[in-house]
DNA sequence: CATATTTCCGTTAGCGCTAACGGAAATAGC
DNA sequence: GCTATTTCCGTTAGCGCTAACGGAAATATG
């Protein structure tokens, strides 16, 4: 309706220049108390927005965090986003996501998207990416942590858990409890790599005991509870004397409970099943799921603290460069970017400290399993 | 490590004005053949990444979606997404997400700083928001959709499901199946619009019939399986012969129905449980509920949809506009300008079709009901 | 009372890109 | 052969805002 208003509109109304209209608006300083409210009522009059494309272009700050994850549907990355939020909601940077769909193509095109805008950040799911994307991850200046894994080479940081260890030690856990007629059940891992190290850390870590896996079923597309018991179903009529599945996420093993529960079959003592994530929906069976924690919430959280984090220090960074002697000041930005660009590239990488997660060792439900996370953070900017 | 690159960069590199390359890197009109090789490839030497801030701010088109929801933790927003980013997909549209948690101040800020960014669109849960944002919303040229609700008074245009039929007709199914002792299980519905909808709607509909509730529980807080368990378990405790729980989503239903498992108690012999959303991780029970579709992913399919259409609606009309006789220019955008602001202001909304959606009546899961969503779009821009 | 300091506001000059126009070169038309 | 058209590229002038500087007015300092 109202044709777009500018900030000429406010100054012209409140009989100021821009330029105090813009402190006044910003809440900078160096406006008196008077015409800040001046200023204010007559944006407020006019219903002014601000067009932050000007701004942003202005100020070279754009105050945004690029988010790239696979899928919003999955009840994994919702968390994560959630806990991204959390972290940002406090500060000036917002989040902005971007969806891959699995694809690693899709995700380059993304990544190149997000970075046009020039975010403050960028948060990625996985360590794997095209030769194009890690390309461009390399090049640019964004703060860049990847997230959900750590089994491989991050570029900048990351934060993550070790997937392969998760299927390593549930593999572990599971032959403890005395089972050896294995199964597992997930999607085709081409595209969903954790679940892959998942499963290739599942099959070494019963190999490590000589054990091989009964049987293996891949369906493609993504996972639902109603597939989870339909291929419970299936495998357990073609292998006789199966006594564990275990399944590439919650949803699915939930499934098998449901399969369970229909058919009568007494979990665990016919049947053990485990799955990967600690959903939190899983936390309402009747029998409690063996399960890895993924700590979504805490990944997300702490991939947004560690943007924040940088972000502040390219702040100070830059409030200390400008209160050093002005003149010179081409060598000085040299220096800083020398030492930032060192210090992201050469420097040796460090393990910090962690989460420490709980053991869910649940013996009321009956259950027989349980995983303490191999999670770290992988930061490269300490 | 590279400092930001430029266009003049790029420029330089190919050897042309800092336009050509511009348009070269577009895919524009007005550039040869080899000069765009030309231009490309010193781009992608130096990996340039165009500005969209500045691009934005010179073309005035930002191509970005603002989309406004209260949580993505909830499996019901993650669906609605998931419909817009499919529609939005294969055009230049982007969505941008943002949360609310329920908040109508916090929605009214978020409301405010997408629109900041001058958007192609706004896309925002419910028709219920504080006065502050209604006028912010009143005031912008930005076509904007409500999703998932539709009993309301629409700013703009909307899309969804009326809740209070959902939960009147479930109270018509409910009753039609014989049950008189009906409970309500939900949570405290200050903050979620529509879930007090559904539970008017479902006490409207009880009341047709003279029935009243026998017991109801609002607990605070999210939704989970688990809570949906144990208060079950408590209101059964505090009712005997209930015999028919309406939940306030299928989470909780799910809960309950967990709960009757676990206690063996037959439904819908001993208890009948409804819930809402038709929430696809509900299929794989062992006993199908009865429940209503909320048409997650078609909401957002059809509202970025509309946006879409409106985008071409504005270019069309901006190409007509050039395209006619250039002289008395200013004439002819308020001519424009005027039609635009009365049909989307003035003109009598109108009531368009619709979904179809199939009744789901599961005799083979031996559950008693089912609804027929009644379900329509308004839009005014038509 | 003169000077130093602070408070406040305006002016200038971009941020990096693109719309719009104009003009030269290449091609077409007769 | 000369004009009309097309193809291609450059120049100019912003988009709406803010950083940085400078200067006047108000206040503090001796």
């Amino acid at each position: 309706m109202t044709s777009d208003l500018t900030l000429k509109d406010v100054a012209l109304l409140a009989g100021v220049s821009e330029m105090t209209a813009s402190r006044a608006l910003r809440n900078a300083n160096d406006v008196s108390i008077n015409t800040r409210k001046k200023v204010m009522d007559a944006a407020a009059s006019i219903g002014y927005v601000p067009n932050r494309i000007a701004g942003s272009l202005a100020s070279k700050k754009v105050n945004l965090v690029g988010v790239v994850i696979p899928s919003v549907k999955s009840y994994v990355f919702s968390e994560v986003l959630d806990g991204i939020s959390a972290s940002l909601k406090p500060s000036k940077l917002r989040p902005v996501f971007g969806l891959t769909d699995y694809d690693l193509d899709t995700e380059a095109d993304v990544i190149r998207e997000m970075l046009e805008w020039r975010p403050s950040g960028l948060i990625v799911a996985g360590l794997e990416h095209s030769e194009k994307a890690k390309k461009i991850l390399k090049n640019t200046t964004t703060p860049l942590i990847e997230i959900m894994d750590t089994d491989g080479d991050p570029i900048d940081s990351c934060v993550g858990v070790s997937h392969y260890s998760a299927g390593y030690n549930m593999a572990l856990a599971i032959m403890e409890k005395g089972h050896r007629r294995i199964g597992f059940l997930g999607t085709k891992m081409s595209s969903d790599f954790r679940a892959s190290k998942r499963f290739n850390g599942f099959v070494d870590g019963l190999q490590s005991n000589g054990i091989k896996l009964i049987d293996q079923e891949n369906y493609s597309s993504g996972s639902s509870v109603e597939k989870g018991k339909n291929f419970t179903a299936e495998m357990l009529k073609r292998n006789q004397g199966l006594d564990c599945i275990y399944c590439s996420t919650d949803v699915i093993a939930m499934g098998a409970v449901m399969h369970c529960l229909e058919a009568g079959i007494s979990i665990p003592n016919e049947l053990a099943i485990a799955g990967f994530n600690k959903l939190s929906m899983a936390s309402g069976l009747p029998i409690k799921l063996a399960t890895t924690d993924s700590l979504r919430f805490e990944i997300g959280k702490l991939a947004a603290n560690m943007i924040l984090e940088r972000n502040e220090q390219n702040i100070t960074s830059q409030l200390n460069r400008s209160s050093s002697e002005s003149s010179n000041e081409t060598d000085q930005i040299t220096q800083l970017d020398g030492h930032v660009s060192e210090s992201s590239e050469d420097e040796s990488k460090i393990l910090k400290t962690l989460f420490s997660v709980n053991c869910d060792f649940n013996e009321i439900a009956q259950v027989l399993m349980f995983f303490r996370g191999l999670d770290f953070i992988w930061d490269s900017s300490s």
